[in-house]
DNA sequence: GCTCATTTCAAACGAGCGTTTGAAAACGCG
DNA sequence: CGCGTTTTCAAACGCTCGTTTGAAATGAGC
């Protein structure tokens, strides 16, 4: 009783036979409601009593079944987040395979861990774009909880990843590298947490904007030039940031 | 008494001959204290009680001063925001009557709106670099009186400088150098936001990793050759995405 | 049908939230 | 000083939050 530790969990936790995704049971339909939540409002402003309501369960079963809010965020995110990032590491294998030692290019890397994310996108065909955009918007989320599960998720596919970059671009110092990844990591996340900012820069038709598809096919090669570009070095004679 | 006006404002707004900003009055030991939390903990998880407590001020000063946290919020963006756009649009005035009516290039572009934000990193010692971790993370968050505030902080400049490009970049189409300004102001503001997952990415030293002007001056390159590479149009032949 | 574990439920708990209030304090000024 | 304005203050209001509780309902196995 002292103790921090959950009193009450379900037997039935994900061990066990494998049981489909239906929005039946009551965990499921915790899930997906608070998935859609989460990703409309955020994490903070998201309250457990939101959930449940949408949901058309009891306010007690999110802490039933999940343990608390915290751990319900976190089952949101790697209930997709997991198998995505699988699917990258898996496709840039069969890539490099296929080449047989020869470097690939930045577009068949960028595509590795674009291609899994097009396919969540589509094939969830109401919940993945949702998620998309909530995985974005955890990027920038401060709560240090947050940070702390996303790093841990994160860590494997970006060092595999950085390796594969590392080895299509043996002029890139290390260091360089490691901030272009960052760039890249920014401008994909932004992307796909779907920043309303793109309705005052574009004011491109609605349709279009909502196409991931669409827009990643542009975001890849954006991006696949940056990396490539020669690398400027820490000190080299352009005083660009001096004149003002 | 029905309406949903403020009801106590105090007289001295911000009329009148401009103060200095010194941490000694209630209002700007509220502004500086809330930069400081809410780019640490957020919006929703950085409450009015931990802000007047740790600026010394009375809770309810926030409510006389500012009328609600909503409106501090906006004060405290707006405060630093403000100046540095007017900057940025000054800046890229003075390039282009420099070059006389020739075609910017795009890291002068770029220039013209990063050493603004590099200014007010430096220039207020200890805020500065706080307020663009703030800007970083107001940009992904989905409140609505937050991103409202925002696009009509960002309208007019996004507006010069679109045009700016457009005119460095005439071969690029207008729709396809929209996706690009969306990409730009994506990585940017997410390396303002200096997301710790920079620390997975690069295991860079700390110290370096928070060098604004360092990172600025990488990102800069980068996002000048993404801008610049050659349009891949809409429905041109490579089928990067659909292999899979 | 009884038993026992699992799941659902209504209700409440304690805490923290943004905001309001009305009086006290501080200030400016003739 | 005396007076009106501006600012500060402690206290409270009404509300929502995440979580807990103990009992009722449900389901599976014998």
């Amino acid at each position: 009783m002292a103790s921090g530790s959950i009193q009450r969990l379900p037997r039935n936790g994900n061990s066990g036979p494998e049981r489909a995704v239906d929005s039946t049971d009551t965990k499921s339909k915790i899930l997906d409601t608070a998935e859609e939540l989460f990703m409309e409002h955020g994490f903070e402003a998201t309250s457990l009593r939101l959930i449940t309501t949408a949901a058309g369960v009891n306010l007690a079963a999110v802490n039933y079944h999940f343990g608390s809010k915290e751990e319900l965020f976190q089952a949101v995110l790697t209930r997709r987040l997991d198998p995505m990032n699988q699917d990258r590491m898996q496709l840039l294998s069969t890539y490099e395979t296929a080449a047989s030692g020869a470097a690939l290019t930045c577009e068949k890397i960028l595509a590795a861990m674009f291609i899994p994310a097009l396919r969540l996108a589509r094939d969830h065909e109401q919940g993945g774009k949702n998620f998309l955009r909530l995985l974005g918007r955890a990027y920038a989320d401060p709560a240090p909880f947050i940070r702390e599960f996303l790093s841990s998720q994160y860590r494997e596919m970006i060092a595999r990843f950085r390796a594969a970059f590392s080895h299509a671009l043996p002029n890139i110092p290390r260091e360089e590298l490691s901030w272009r990844l960052h760039f890249v990591m920014g401008a994909l996340s932004y992307t796909l947490a779907g920043a309303d900012m793109l309705k005052i820069i574009s004011q491109l038709h609605p349709e279009e904007a909502t196409n991931d598809e669409l827009l990643l096919k542009r975001l890849a090669p954006f991006l696949a030039a940056g990396l490539r570009s020669p690398s400027p070095g820490a000190d080299d004679g352009h005083h660009l940031y001096h004149e003002a």
